[in-house]
DNA sequence: CATATGACGACAA
DNA sequence: ATTGTCGCCATAT
């Protein structure tokens, strides 16, 4: 779903989201599978940062053995997230759009004044 | 229309 | 910490 897509964009490198939380605010309320759905199945050429989302346990999605696994791993790790043992601290890591908009926007105005 | 499928999530043992 | 069940829901058959 090109909302899930867009929603999957919005989360700012160095953190990370759960499927289920990157479906509620796409608008899909229990729709963590769909949100697995569709980044399986990203377009091609895509440039959707499908690494940050992770499992609501902190936990990567794929079979630790896999090379899939790895990549995301890598590349989580390359932005500066601690993977360790296949784990992300969420209470560190997790996104949140609400704070986010809350912290950053008055931010830009308080170097202003 | 009936089933089967997951890059899920919450919970009970 | 692990494992199994069940619920969920858009898609695929």
């Amino acid at each position: 779903m090109q909302r899930i897509r867009e929603t999957v964009c919005e989360i700012p490198k160095g953190r990370v989201a759960s499927y289920g939380q990157i479906a509620e605010i796409a608008g899909i309320h229990r729709g963590a599978r769909q949100v697995g759905y569709t980044l399986r199945h990203l377009p091609k050429g895509h440039a959707v940062p499908w690494h940050r989302v992770v499992q609501s346990s902190g936990r990567i999605a794929f079979d630790k053995n896999g090379p899939q696994f790895e990549r995301q791993q890598n590349r989580l790790i390359i932005e500066g997230v601690t993977v360790s043992a296949g784990r992300i601290d969420m209470n560190r890591y997790r996104w949140q759009p609400d704070l986010d908009e809350l912290l950053w926007k008055p931010t830009s105005a308080w170097d202003e004044s």
